[in-house]
DNA sequence: TTGTATGCGTTATCAA
DNA sequence: TTGATAACGCATACAA
C-alpha cells in the first residue's frame, strides 16, 4: 500500500527507504535500476520498503547524477492536429523496451515563457529530440542534441536525421486513383507550406504525364478546411466541370465537399473528393473520406529507431527515409464520366 | 549567437557562464532569476556570456536545489479527446504570468514504463496536478500532491478541488433546445460512464417535465461513433416515428448521422441531431453540428486558478465549482413537426 | 550589490 | 554482493 508516514514534512528519499530496508543507499539505487546482482532477500527488502513508504525516484536527482534523463522530447506545431498521435503511437511500440520517457511540447505550450519547444527540451536536459514541426529557417543548423526529423522537409540541413512521408508521391497516387476512376478534369486544392508544395507537385506531373490540364486553387492560402473551402467556391466558378478534387488534406477536403454541397453538387455523384493523411476524421463512418495514409505509425516507429541509433552514435552518417504512402478508398470518390459512360 | 565552444564535451554550466562574465554563479543565479538588485553592467555581461555560451539553465539541478520544478502536470485519457486542447489555451491563459511550465502525459504514453501519469509526475516533482481524465477508483484517496480534478465527476473524493462542466445541466439544454424547435419525440443516444450518466439525466428530467416519453439507447456502450451508429440503427427500428436525437457527444452524433442517412432521413429535414462538447469537429463548416458548448476554455482558467491557490495554501477548505454549458445552434437542428404545422 | 558555503537526491566509482 | 564517498548544477542562506 502506497501510504506515507505520518509525520514526515516532504517526500520519501532514497535515503529512508535505505533506512528501512536496513541497506546502504546504493543497494537501494541497484535494486531501482534493476541491476542483476542483488540478493533477493536485499532486493524483497528494498521493494517492500518503497511500496510502504509510497517512494517515487526523484528524477531531477536521477538525472543529475546520473548525466541522462532517459527522456526523449517531442515538439509538435499544435495539439489539434492529430496526426502526431500516431506518431506518438509508433514510438511507443519501438521505445517499449528501452526505459525511455517521452514528453511533447507544443509551439504554444510554455510560451509564456518565452520558450520554444526545443529551448524547453534543452533545459529538460533529454537526451533525443524528434522535431515534429517544421522548424524555422537555421534552427537545426547547429544544434548539439541528437535528433531526428518527423514528416518534414522544409528547413532541414541535410545532416539531419529525417524519417518522413512521400508526400510528392502521396500526390501522385492521389491523382493517378482519380485517374484510374476515369476522372479527367480533376482539380487540386493547396495551400501554404512545403509539404502541401510537394504533395501539389505530384499532382502536376500525374496529370501531365497523362496529358491533362493541371488546375490548382489556393496557392499561399492556409491550409484550413475554411480557406479550402473558398478556393473550391472560385475554382467552381472558373471550372464548373470538375468532376474531382484532390485536397491537399482532410480538413481541406471537408471544406471543399461544404462548397460543392452549396453549389448543389452531390459527392460522389456529381464530385469526387479525396483528402490526404488519413486522420481518424476520413475514418470516420459518416464521411468515408477517401484519403492517402502517410503512415505516421510506422513513421513513429522508424523515427523512434533513428533516433535511438543517433543518441548511441553520435557521429553516424546522416539517416534519410521516406515511407510510401497508401491510399485507403473510401465513400467520397466513384468512376467518373468516361467510365461511366460505357 | 547561440554558438557552442568548441572544445566543450559537455553543455555549458552556470559556472561556466560566471567565468566568462567575470562574476560568481550566485550572481548568474539572480539575474536567471530576474532579481532585481543587480547591477546594470554586470546583468549585461551575464546575459551576453549566456547568450555567447549558448547557455540553457539545467532545470533537474534548478528544482534539486530549489525544491520546486515550477512545473505542472496535466494528466488526460488520450490525445485523441480535443477537449483538452482549449483546457490547456485557459491554463495557459491563466498561467501567464506565474513563470509556470505545463507537462501533458496520456495514460499511454510512458505506459511502457508501468508509470501512470500520476506516478510520472509524482517522480517529476510536478508542484501541481490538474487531474483531466477520469480517475481510477482510489487513487485521489490519499494524494499528498496539490492537485485540480478538471471536467470529471466519477471517483472524486469530497474533499477535492473541482472545476466541471454542469453536464446534467447541458442534458437539459440540449433537451430544451429540441423541445422549443417543437420536437417531442426525441431520442438520447447515451453511453458508458458518468459524464454520459449525468448528460443522459438532465434529458431523461427534461423530457419528464414537459410530459414527453422518455427513450434512450447505448446504455453500457461505448461512447464511439460506431457504437452510436449501431445504437441510433435500432432505435430507429424500435421508434421510427423520432424526429430528433440528441447523443452524449460529438463523435456519437456522427455515428447517429450516419444511421440516418443509411435509412434515407435528411438532417435536419427529417430528423434533428445534436452532440455535445462542441469539439472542432462540430464547428466545421461541413457538418456544422449543433452542439452544447462545455465551456473547456474557460474551465482552463478556472482550474490553473484553482490549482495556483491549492498550491499556496494546502490547508484552504475545497474549491468546487460547475460551468454553465451553452447551446451552440448550428445547421444540424431545424423546428420539428409540431412547430412545422402552424 | 556581490561572493562563499552548504545541501538537494541521485548515480557512479571505488573499496571492502 | 554490498557500502562509502565524490560528483552533478543549481538555489539559498549568510557573509562581506
Amino acid at each position: 500500500m502506497t501510504s506515507v508516514q505520518p509525520g514526515s514534512r516532504s517526500r520519501p528519499t532514497i535515503y529512508d527507504v535505505a533506512q528501512r530496508a536496513g541497506v546502504s543507499k546504493s543497494l537501494v539505487s541497484l535494486v531501482l535500476r534493476g541491476h542483476p546482482n542483488v540478493s533477493d532477500r536485499r532486493r524483497r527488502a528494498v521493494l517492500e520498503a518503497i511500496d510502504e513508504l509510497g517512494y517515487r525516484p526523484s528524477t531531477a536527482a536521477a538525472s543529475l547524477a546520473g548525466h541522462r534523463t532517459h527522456s526523449i522530447g517531442v515538439a509538435i506545431e499544435e495539439f489539434e492536429n492529430l496526426w502526431f498521435v500516431e506518431l506518438l503511437r509508433g514510438m511507443r511500440q519501438e521505445l517499449h523496451a528501452t526505459g525511455y520517457h517521452v514528453t511533447v511540447a507544443d509551439r504554444d505550450l510554455n510560451s509564456h515563457l518565452a520558450l520554444d519547444p526545443i529551448d524547453g527540451f534543452r533545459s529538460l536536459r533529454v537526451d533525443g529530440l524528434v522535431m515534429a514541426m517544421e522548424p524555422g529557417a537555421g534552427v537545426l543548423d547547429d544544434l548539439d542534441l541528437p535528433y531526428v526529423v518527423a514528416g518534414q522537409r522544409e528547413n532541414v540541413p541535410g545532416t539531419s536525421d529525417l524519417v518522413a512521408g512521400d508526400d510528392t508521391l502521396g500526390g501522385e497516387m492521389a491523382t493517378g486513383h482519380l485517374l484510374g476512376l476515369g476522372h479527367e478534369r480533376i482539380a487540386h486544392v493547396t495551400g501554404a507550406g512545403g509539404t502541401a508544395a510537394l504533395r501539389c507537385s505530384g499532382y502536376e506531373a500525374t496529370m501531365r504525364a497523362a496529358g491533362h490540364r493541371v488546375v490548382v486553387v489556393g496557392h499561399d492560402e492556409p491550409t484550413t478546411e475554411l480557406a479550402a473551402g473558398r478556393s473550391t467556391a472560385a475554382l467552381l466558378d472558373a471550372e464548373p466541370d470538375v468532376t474531382a478534387v484532390f485536397a491537399a488534406n482532410d480538413l481541406m477536403a471537408l471544406g471543399a465537399m461544404a462548397a460543392l454541397r452549396e453549389r448543389g453538387l452531390g459527392v460522389p455523384g456529381d464530385v469526387s473528393v479525396m483528402g490526404y493523411d488519413d486522420t481518424p476524421l476520413a475514418g470516420s463512418a459518416y464521411l468515408g473520406l477517401t484519403s492517402v495514409d502517410d503512415r505516421s505509425d510506422e513513421m513513429g516507429v522508424r523515427t523512434a529507431r533513428t533516433l535511438l541509433r543517433r543518441i548511441s552514435d553520435p557521429s553516424a552518417p546522416p539517416h534519410r527515409e521516406l515511407l510510401e504512402p497508401a491510399v485507403v478508398v473510401r465513400t467520397t470518390t466513384a468512376p467518373g464520366p468516361r467510365a461511366a459512360r460505357p
